[in-house]
DNA sequence: GCGATCAGGT
DNA sequence: CACACCTGATCGC
């Protein structure tokens, strides 16, 4: 939860995220995305009061966000106030104080969050700096990288501060799968209920937040079965949400909810009351997207967990692990960093020895770093010329950082009249002791011990592996067990080889942080962290490597039982959805430009993009809209449900790899960041694994590396 | 009656 | 162990 308490050190006229207590005398507000938490003294009579008595002061936000805020009828008197900024859009905002007449201009960009729809991360420039409020946000490594806007030329902008969203910095949850693997875990789960038969459901447990859309979006596409929640006029403006959710309760997946859904669920129940169709009992199996993370070496990355004879959690986050978090620091590197969040068990302290040492103030600037998705994945054409920031030494490589302008001279010590100010400023002001009484020792705490998994029965054996793993070698790979992945996953020969050659980042670079070893982890999805057991599903019982199906087992097939055929124990062993490591390697990457429906939310205006229609058309077949595919689905559900009656076993689905749909298989390639809408580098590409291989050797051998156009290109 | 805060729940 | 809520009790206005 969000503890920032409203107020930037460098334009203390501004409030963000907060709206109490000293936050009412903001020029202007901002709110990054509608979760509650970030809403506070939005609605309070005090506010509302100023608001009346002002012609100036506004609101500014994603489109979505106003969307959604003003759907809200308590939110509703807001109207007049807000300001939609469209994403990535650079506006210029006049800072007018209505008592002294006092007026100052700042530059604010809208950039994706991808924390849920309509969140985004304030950019603010203006004559103290640029400063970079994240809000809560989850990316991808190497997504900062994209963002055309967090970058002058060719180069990552000089940024004075960031407000980081630190909910996950903790060693403990180094790794959290990413968006991509959640969904095809769930999606198979979903898929190998709901064929079972009609009657066969699946209730979503999702919490009270926006979040859950894109899941929603996704299952409907693929599945061809639209949601049912309880209300959907706040998407009433987005159909690209709007046609995947319903309120009609007939349908087999539910995200409806109930104050008392757990007790509706043990009874069969779903929260919207339904338990049987047609007269037929409806067989209900309850998935709850939780956040589940991994130590920095596990073997294993779950995303699907089996609770009980019905119930599963699902892995799901809507913020960025601890890997992830240094990751956009590291690639930002800003002078100095400010937490929003207090991680439980974590101390600021903890914090901001991890947080320092990526910032340019204790960083060593001798060695040179290298940064592989800062010239990889931006075009690096660009003339010097067009940059705003001092440019002088462009015979560094685009990965030195910019001189530090001139406004920064003093490290920024943050204003006294911030501090006074800012009745909630409490982390802020013991950030600030930090930088005074403390000498950060950088790298260190890179590599600290991580502790594994957070399912709740299988810490043991987690830990043990972790302890024998200790006091190993700081320099980290995050490649997969080629071999082991290669026979899990039952793919060919030709591509296991391929795939174990994969290069290495630190087979040809010296590379001084873990998460630059890793930097490929996430195109190379949990694959990175396959071991030899390793599945999508696990029981929380603590068997639960022993009741995977090995890795070593080639024979790949999704099945689902059906209840009360036999006991939930035996049917453990069914449980098997074929892991999407295989699916990465079978197809490499896939730009997510090449494909149809696709774009597990493409479309969804998840980044606040609701009204720009700009990677809408983005390969997409008009001859295969969704509209369509939805339609054949259902029937196809229809007939299949007619089998609904026969036995259990007849029921079992084999999900056999030939089975998947082109669409999914295309689908599943896509980079992890292809939920939101970060949009690619201009001219840019996602290289192919044996064309990235082919451009890493280039670049081992000190060649310069020519890129070639890519047909499917947008 | 409303809002703020806290405890306890999922 | 998380998050982002929700409900209910209590207190103050």
């Amino acid at each position: 939860m969000s503890r920032f308490g409203g107020r930037l050190r460098e334009y203390p006229q501004l409030s963000i995220d907060r709206f109490d207590h000293d936050n009412l005398r903001a020029r202007a507000y901002f709110l990054s995305h509608c979760h509650k938490d970030h809403m506070k003294g939005l609605r309070a009579p005090a506010l509302r009061r100023r608001l009346q008595s002002s012609l100036k002061v506004k609101l500014y936000c994603s489109p979505v966000t106003k969307e959604l805020l003003l759907t809200n009828s308590k939110y509703e008197f807001w109207e007049n106030h807000i300001v939609a900024l469209e994403v990535e859009t650079p506006t210029q905002i006049s800072l007018v104080d209505e008592t002294t007449g006092e007026k100052e201009d700042i530059e604010v960009t809208l950039l994706p969050a991808g924390h849920c729809p309509g969140s985004v991360m304030f950019l603010f420039q203006g004559e103290n700096g640029t400063v970079l409020y994240t809000g809560d946000f989850r990316l991808a490594k190497g997504e900062a990288a994209r963002m055309e806007l967090l970058h002058s030329g060719t180069r990552v902008k000089d940024i004075q501060s960031v407000y980081l969203d630190t909910t996950f910095c903790d060693p403990r949850f180094y790794h959290i799968p990413s968006r991509e693997e959640c969904l095809n875990g769930i999606l198979e789960l979903v898929r190998s209920w709901t064929s079972l038969s009609r009657y066969h459901v699946v209730w979503l447990n999702c919490k009270a937040a926006y979040g859950y859309e894109y899941l929603f979006i996704n299952l409907s596409e693929e599945l061809g079965i639209k949601v049912h929640v309880n209300r959907l006029d706040m998407f009433k403006n987005m159909p690209e949400i709007l046609y995947h959710i319903t309120t009609d309760r007939y349908t087999q997946i539910h995200a409806c909810r109930h104050p008392k859904d757990d007790d509706y669920f043990r009874g069969n129940r779903l929260p919207c009351g339904i338990t049987c169709q047609n007269g037929t009992p409806l067989h209900v199996i309850s998935i709850k997207p939780s956040t589940m993370w991994f130590g920095e070496r596990i073997k294993k990355t779950n995303v699907i967990v089996r609770t009980g004879e019905s119930t599963y959690r699902a892995c799901f986050s809507f913020h960025s692990s601890y890997s992830e978090i240094k990751d956009f620091l590291s690639y930002i590197c800003p002078v100095n960093v400010y937490p929003n969040v207090l991680p439980v068990g974590g101390s600021e302290d903890k914090v901001m020895e991890i947080l320092q040492p990526l910032c340019r103030s204790y960083r060593r600037n001798t060695e040179p770093r290298y940064k592989p998705l800062g010239t990889l994945k931006r075009a690096c054409k660009r003339n010097l010329s067009d940059t705003d920031e001092d440019e002088l030494f462009d015979t560094e490589p685009t990965f030195a950082r910019p001189k530090i302008a001139k406004y920064q001279g003093e490290e920024s010590k943050p204003s006294k009249t911030a501090q006074s100010e800012n009745a909630e400023g409490n982390i802020n002001e013991s950030t600030e002791s930090y930088r005074a009484n403390t000498t950060y020792t950088s790298l260190k705490v890179d590599f600290v011990d991580c502790e594994e998994s957070n399912d709740d029965d299988d810490d043991d054996d987690d830990d043990k592996e972790d302890d024998s793993e200790k006091n190993t070698a700081q320099v980290l790979s995050h490649e997969p067990d080629a071999n082991s992945l290669a026979s899990c996953n039952g793919i060919s020969s030709k591509q296991q080889e391929s795939n174990a050659d994969i290069p290495r980042w630190d087979m040809f670079f010296k590379c001084n942080k873990v998460d630059e070893s890793s930097e490929n982890e996430d195109n190379f999805p949990s694959s990175a962290d396959a071991g030899g057991s390793q599945s999508l599903f696990s029981d929380s019982d603590g068997v639960s490597d022993s009741t995977h199906i090995s890795s070593q087992n080639s024979s790949q097939s999704t099945h689902i039982s059906e209840q009360g055929s036999q006991g939930w124990d035996s049917q453990i062993d069914t449980v098997l959805i074929a892991s999407q490591e295989r699916n990465a390697a079978d197809f490499g990457y896939f730009s997510r430009c090449g494909s149809r429906t696709a774009l597990p939310s493409h479309e969804t205006p998840m980044d606040g993009q609701a009204d720009n229609n700009r990677w809408k058309p983005l390969g997409q077949n008009p001859s295969c809209a969704s509209d369509v595919i939805c339609d054949l689905k259902i029937e196809d559900c229809d007939e299949d449900a007619e089998a609904g009656t026969a036995s259990a076993q007849d029921l079992l689905v084999e999900i056999s790899d030939s089975s998947r749909t082109p669409d999914l298989e295309l689908k599943r390639d896509f980079q992890s960041s292809s939920d939101f809408e970060i949009p690619l580098t201009p001219e840019a590409e996602i290289p192919q694994r044996d064309k990235l291989h082919y451009l890493y050797k280039k670049l081992a051998a000190g060649e310069s590396i020519m890129r070639k156009n890519s047909p499917e290109k947008r």
